[in-house]
DNA sequence: GTGGCAATGTAAGGTTATAACATACCTATC
DNA sequence: GATAGGTATGTTATAACCTTACATTGCCAC
């Protein structure tokens, strides 16, 4: 491969059709509805979907959500810090955020045992704004 | 039903049975992998584990480790704090940890935007103490 | 004993993810 | 431009994970 005029940005024909997908979506999706929202485009088996999404995580492009089986375009690129995900339960929306303390701490509570942290996940679950405050 | 002699520890057949049978693993489990274990002990379908694992999660007794599709006995019972797991991806070993600050780190950052959280997952990959020394 | 309720059994099917192998395309070098 | 090697892509099949729907059993209360 070539690929050295300004790299990361480079994308392949299948990795920028699922980032496309992905941006335009405003929740993260699974792997099955992103498939089907690109079978107009050509696809046609999960694994050009799956193959996308491993690049695009690779990447820091598209972060993928554990706890939802599903994958979301990463608000910000190249960020240093684990991304926490606040997952709304009520109607889905999922926000990104960032907090250096947090990072830290969680360095430490494993190295505590001599655990070498490689990388984290940290989802919360809960109810966003929106959702929340009409709550009864 | 009546249940109520000490509550909390009063498993039912199948519930005892997946009990056993991760407190017994030291590693954590996939559902499937659970039913091949249990299979002797007259488990037939997958809805029996997946039950089973379903309340005791609710119980407190279990976790379920979103990142692996995998679950493990709870280190100690009835803890108030999230748990965070380090996940050794050479072993395969899992440990539960707590964190006051921690804890606190997360309702902080979610709260900023008017979040509220319910539950949250904290699970951290990289090597424990056994592997991680003797890399190259 | 019969009505209700929780636990269990069983079958079928849906969703999510990967393995294995074949083909096309791009680039470098000769 | 031929050819070799690597990356990307295509295709089929299958594994792994989870749920819905419905039938049955066993227990307790009345």
């Amino acid at each position: 491969m070539k690929m050295d005029r300004s790299a990361k940005h480079s994308l392949t024909k299948n990795q920028s059709l699922v980032m496309h997908a992905l941006a335009e979506a405003d929740q993260p999706l699974g792997a099955y509805e992103l498939l089907n929202r690109l079978q107009p485009s050509g696809f046609k088996a999960p694994l050009q979907v799956y193959r996308a999404l491993d690049q695009l995580v690779e990447k820091g492009l598209v972060h993928r959500l554990e706890s939802l089986n599903a994958w979301t375009a990463c608000c910000e690129n190249q960020h240093s810090y684990t991304p926490v995900f606040a997952i709304c339960d009520d109607c889905g929306n999922v926000t990104e955020h960032f907090d250096e303390q947090l990072s830290g701490n969680i360095e430490k509570v494993t190295k505590r045992s001599g655990f070498t942290p490689d990388r984290s996940i940290i989802e919360i679950h809960g109810q966003c704004d929106d959702c929340g405050t009409e709550t009864p």
